[in-house]
DNA sequence: AAAAATCTTGCAGTCTCTGCACAGTTGCAG
DNA sequence: CTGCAACTGTGCAGAGACTGCAAGATTTTT
């Protein structure tokens, strides 16, 4: 199920095992009783570690929610470096959009466990929170490349950390609509649209926009 | 000190101050001490109330800090008000600068309070989640707004939700910059170029935008 | 097979946050 | 000004999130 099951030895496999357990479990339990309504204890009960263990794989109950898979530490450089590697005809909304091309297939792939991720968030919106500081921690690291890939400066400067910000508002408010008709549409399509739009200067559509076809 | 403070009895002027000495008293300790080193029961002491009357004013500890002045019910709804009523002839990222006006000015007023509940948030991430799900919470009312001023549909439609985003990242970025100059530039002003940036599409402005002045 | 590294677990403890009941204040009508 | 109604402050008990610590189990390495 999982693409990086092999070649990382008996105890990398459980962990990656573990973790997932402890993320469909929570996932599962909050969508039948809501939030509030299942504790840690829960969680790990229904994935068969003790409470304790829950908590060294997340650091909070939240997490087992929206953290899908264990994040390396390289995966934000990772990113980084793949926007700075972006075609360098590319302007810089679009290099972004490369740089997640990759990403953007697992809501797809996936489509069942993120929308119903994406149906919890939408009755707790504390989640969606927790959500925008997980961009948040490589935040700065995103914009210094901005400013590097444009000749700016990533704090004295107000564009890199607009075009950053403004990247994200895309992302998010396309997969939200994503999500709002069950992944009918690919998301990579959905993004496209709202990054276009963006470039354009947010002009008004004419009526009825998303259901055209070019 | 406070604008509200006449002619509202001896009840709601004491409620006022409580909730007004708690975030203060929040505001002092986190700053010197960090957010983890500050307990709900250290504030309450500082404001010379029971620690159990601290939870009647603020759900968590991170309002405290954040939530400045009582947020009345009707707040939202007046913000929405504003922005359908702004003139006719702006397009609605300007009737949505429109709307925030009034309140930009309270960041230069009060300078040193907001500022120093930047320098917090900034050493918090977790902060920051708080503040986007404030903001959260009358999203779907102003998309609605937004999506009845443009005549789409709010959540059909990619634009309503993409627009309010993007201004939301324009407001977010523009306000990080005027806390990292210490407020030397009003907000209103930052606010307008990162607007007016949002309006053109972002493209990749000459060296040393931000110290320009048209 | 033994040693080293890592993972799981239980335990004790701190802190956030809530419901409840009671006491003290304030607002208001008579 | 008096008495009632509405509200506010506070203590108490308790659930639940989360952490540090140390002992035991498991995997990896030598």
């Amino acid at each position: 199920m999982s693409p990086t099951d092999q070649g990382m030895g008996l105890r990398a496999r459980k962990k990656l095992e573990t973790h997932r357990a402890l993320a469909k479990a929570a996932l599962r339990l909050v969508a039948e009783r809501g939030l509030d309504n299942v504790t840690a204890e829960d969680i790990s009960a229904e994935a068969g570690v003790s409470p304790r263990t829950f908590f060294n794989y997340f650091p909070s109950k939240e997490d087992a929610i929206l953290v899908a898979y264990p994040e390396s530490e390289q995966r934000g450089e990772q990113l980084v470096r793949r926007f700075l590697d972006a075609p360098a005809d590319l302007g810089p909304l679009d290099a972004l959009l490369w740089m997640m091309s990759e990403e953007l297939v697992l809501f797809d792939e996936n489509r069942e466990e993120w929308l119903s991720r994406f149906a919890i968030v939408d009755r707790h919106p504390a989640l969606m929170a927790r959500v925008v500081s997980g961009q948040l921690s490589g935040e700065r690291k995103m914009i210094d490349a901005i400013a590097e890939r444009t000749g700016l400066h990533g704090t004295e400067d107000l564009y890199p950390a607009l075009l950053f910000a403004a990247f994200g508002a895309a992302v998010k408010s396309a997969i939200k609509l994503w999500a709002h008709h069950g992944g009918r549409r690919p998301a990579a399509e959905l993004i496209r649209a709202a990054i276009d739009s963006l470039g354009a200067g947010l002009p008004v559509p004419a009526h009825r926009p998303t259901r055209g076809n070019s």
